[in-house]
DNA sequence: CTTGCTAGG
DNA sequence: CCTAACAAG
């Protein structure tokens, strides 16, 4: 179907699967697939029994989306940036892709892979559509501060477009924005930090809030100190001076879906942690 | 006396020598100190007995040169290139310097470090110098080769004028030339290979022929397949598949004072091993 | 501090 | 294939 489909359709229906009731999501930010892979990224997945996968960061081209990055019974789908060992989106899938699509329609999404979706069939008498969203840093100056509020202010009219449709997605990804205060150690040092800015968080409020869109993981986990991206600097990872940045934001049918979150913590592939979220497909009336 | 002298003269007479008739030095290309020191060249240097050290390729700059590069009872002065990250020339010694000086006075030795000099009395009557070499590469196209051939044109006339002066020298150094058949394995396969072009090979022969030169190692060891440069690619040092390209080239009076000299390969610090050639300092008549 | 690129070897 | 710089995070 795409030039990363390893497997055909009908390979998928022969897997086994741990559950077809639950519909398994996770989201990572690599930091580089090819260094992942050789922290046993590639492994884990493997025994993940997640059914989605999205990355950030991969910083791979076509040409490097070698052997060691194809898993026997998933199929994969790479949009990498222009620019060679930068950026990059990519969902790998144990579930056939009905379709997907590169980009946003607006230059920072579409040249620099920062997003990608694609549709599924949950045999649930509608499409449902999961993306990997790679939102851009801050953190490096005032100039790449501007492009991530463009970014922002451009996602956010197509996020508006996507709920008058009532379309279904759950966009993982890395947002680089933290929400609240629970969703950083460090709350009042980084009042001036990109990532942390009031109008950053503002704009997830306005995604909640007014949008109606959810966090699914906070949807079951209400508890601190539960991060996904920890500075390589000092000792911030074995001292849990972290950041809650990435996440799985979902249209509202995927509230009561909720069913497990966590952060694998236990293997340190990047310098992000991927979030895993089981899902059921279909929940009972009520439940 | 430079800014790298990191011991007072004083110092060094109390310091314990392995035997005060012989003069041990070494020629090594490091390939980048910093990379070499954390293989441990810093503790092989420590406890060689060596008594100077020509370093090539440091590509070091003053900023870089912290504490784990200081060696107690050494004394070290070091000549990097303009361009941070970029071959540099250097010299250690357990022997205080008279005077040290650095470049050639033409533009590529001058500010790609690839010349210094240290003046040492020996207590013999008249001043022995002791250089560091780093002859540019030629292999990275025609422009480079035509650098080199440059370098060689000019360093040349200098040699003749040390011999004319009777100057009593050791140029330690990378060369990057070999010398004859038996300095290379694959002599059939590159003889269009910078490095062992015929003229460069001339170029030598010149040196030791012409202006009266000693290729010291040599002198005292003339068995084949000793290198002292093997090619990161493929197998090419677990295979022997090397170059002599490291010398220690000599005005005449240190012909006989050479007694031994091997290359020292049970340690991998960079891809070129320490070339180490013992010398006696006052050799008896006739001997 | 870490990734991957690039130039240089 | 290895080193160090660099830009980016």
């Amino acid at each position: 179907m795409t030039p990363y489909t390893i497997l055909p359709k009908s390979h998928y229906l022969h897997t086994e699967h741990h559950d077809k009731s639950i519909l398994r999501v996770v989201s990572i930010n690599v930091n580089g697939l090819r260094a992942a892979e050789k922290k046993g990224f590639m492994h884990w997945l493997a025994q993940s029994e997640a059914d989605v996968v999205c990355l950030q960061e991969t910083r791979l081209t076509h040409e490097q989306w070698d052997d060691k990055f194809k898993l026997e019974g998933w199929f994969a789908h790479l949009f990498p940036a222009e620019k060679a060992g930068y950026a990059g989106t990519s969902i790998y899938s144990r579930l056939p892709f009905v379709s997907v699509k590169n980009g946003l329609g607006f230059d920072l999404a579409d040249t620099q892979g920062r997003f990608v979706e694609a549709e599924f069939d949950l045999g649930i008498g509608y499409p449902i559509y999961i993306a990997s969203l790679y939102l851009p840093s801050g953190s490096s100056g005032e100039e790449a501060q501007a492009r991530k509020d463009l970014f922002l202010a451009q996602y956010q009219t197509i996020l508006a477009t996507w709920r008058k449709e009532n379309k279904s997605v759950i966009v993982c990804g890395d947002y680089n924005i933290v929400h609240k205060r629970i969703d950083i150690k460090n709350w009042s040092g980084n009042q001036k930090s990109s990532g942390c800015l009031p109008h950053e968080r503002a704009w997830l409020d306005s995604l909640y809030d007014e949008l109606g869109y959810v966090d699914t993981f906070r949807e079951v986990r209400q508890e601190s100190d539960v991060y996904s991206w920890w500075s390589n600097r000092g000792q911030a990872r074995a001292k849990n001076v972290g950041w809650r940045i990435d996440y799985q934001v979902c249209s509202p049918d995927w509230k009561d879906r909720t069913v497990n979150a966590w952060v694998y913590k236990a293997q340190w592939f990047s310098d992000h942690a991927p979030v895993v979220i089981d899902y059921v497909i279909n929940p009972k009336q009520g439940e």
